[in-house]
DNA sequence: GGCGCAACATTCTCGGTAGTATGTTTATCG
DNA sequence: CGATAAACATACTACCGAGAATGTTGCGCC
């Protein structure tokens, strides 16, 4: 009976930072949406707080600065990277096989994220120069090196392909470039429209990641 | 003597204009430079007019806005990428050679007017949201078809060449937004070094678009 | 049933920046 | 040489946004 009562009257310590995780999530939510749409420096808090019906008061209620919920939107987006190259990754297939996987899955993470990904890319390194505290240059050191990591890894898989005579590229370095070029400038021409389907998304990653990875020439 | 003493102690209207548009040019490669280093809405203009040893007196004296300026920027920048290639269209090659050879050229103007095509980079269409006036989004609207008449280039011929059968692509424009992604990403990896040649960046542009042209695989 | 604390809302300040208004110098022309 | 205008510099205003300070509410717990 306790049990039961608790779940509907009073809150249980993991229901309430249940809540506080989630509150937090709907303002990165929220802030990505408001970084794509108006920018880095347009956005402003209580733009963020607005899509939310709220204030900046609940904002900086979870986060010390503008730049700590931009920080939190990269690293969030470095994250949905992450975890879908993740099961390529671990997969065995062959390497020309693989990268293109890669390539598909990244595409899609782009499409399916796009707040995220357009916020992280109107910013990066240039974005903070000076006014960042030395804390602050310790995360963004760490996002960084975070994103080498991940574009390591598509690296790593074209020098094997390389090494086992099923890739060929003249530059391992300006191939990963490449490729990361192509699949982040999704971000710059897709949009997002109401009639897509998922099979229309997949479509473009397949055909996006095999057209890098195959090339043009006939 | 007239003739000569003009050119020594006075000045002829053409010498006054083109001081003009020297002037203006300036203030436009300051702000390329601003641009590239402190985003668009970070860099002001007083720091503009730093870089020129000057006062916001005399950019404003050429320019109406900031955004003005920004236009300049941008329409300069899309003007150095028509220069290079318009050569290379013109040339009649193979159409595998000619969009390799459109690439390499473009590779090489990223790295060659690096901070104005940053700076375009950094805006494009979400800067200027709202507070943009109506003349002002009519300059945006044609900076925005030049750009895709710009890209319009690469397409034409990616369509050529698969009809010819010389290329080989399941989509012209996913294809071209492939290419243009890759080489525009140049700007985000690319740092000038002082040791570099000029042998240096057309290598880069070469295996670059190389890269692209001919794909990963073996 | 009041105490404390988390989760906000409200209000204010202060620094910074685009744009303006006005002063000052330099050069062209009658 | 004197007038006139271009090409700036200087000084000022108006505004906006980040962050801080403070106020308010509601839940959990003794």
């Amino acid at each position: 009976m306790v049990g039961k009562m608790q779940s509907q009257t009073v809150e249980s310590p993991t229901d309430a930072t249940a809540r506080k995780i989630d509150s937090h999530q709907q303002i990165v939510d929220a802030a990505a949406q408001c970084f794509m749409l108006k920018g880095l420096e347009k956005a402003t808090i209580d733009d963020i707080a607005d899509v939310l019906d709220a204030t900046k008061g609940r904002v900086y209620h979870h986060f010390r600065s503008k730049n700590a919920i931009y920080f939190a939107v990269h690293r969030q987006a470095m994250q949905y990277c992450f975890e879908a190259v993740k099961p390529v990754i671990e997969q065995s297939m062959p390497c020309t096989e693989k990268i293109e996987a890669m390539a598909a899955a990244h595409a899609r993470v782009m499409m399916d994220t796009l707040p995220y990904q357009r916020s992280i890319r109107l910013g990066v390194e240039m974005y903070l120069r000076g006014s960042t505290t030395e804390s602050e240059r310790e995360v963004l050191a760490e996002l960084i090196a975070q994103r080498n990591e991940y574009e390591d890894l598509y690296r790593d898989v074209l020098r094997k392909g390389v090494s086992e005579g099923s890739l060929s590229v003249p530059n391992v370095e300006i191939a990963g470039r490449m490729m990361m070029g192509a699949l982040n400038g999704l971000v710059d021409w897709y949009r997002v429209r109401p009639e897509q389907t998922d099979a229309d998304r997949e479509d473009i990653a397949r055909t996006l990641a095999r057209t890098i990875v195959r090339g043009l020439k006939a």
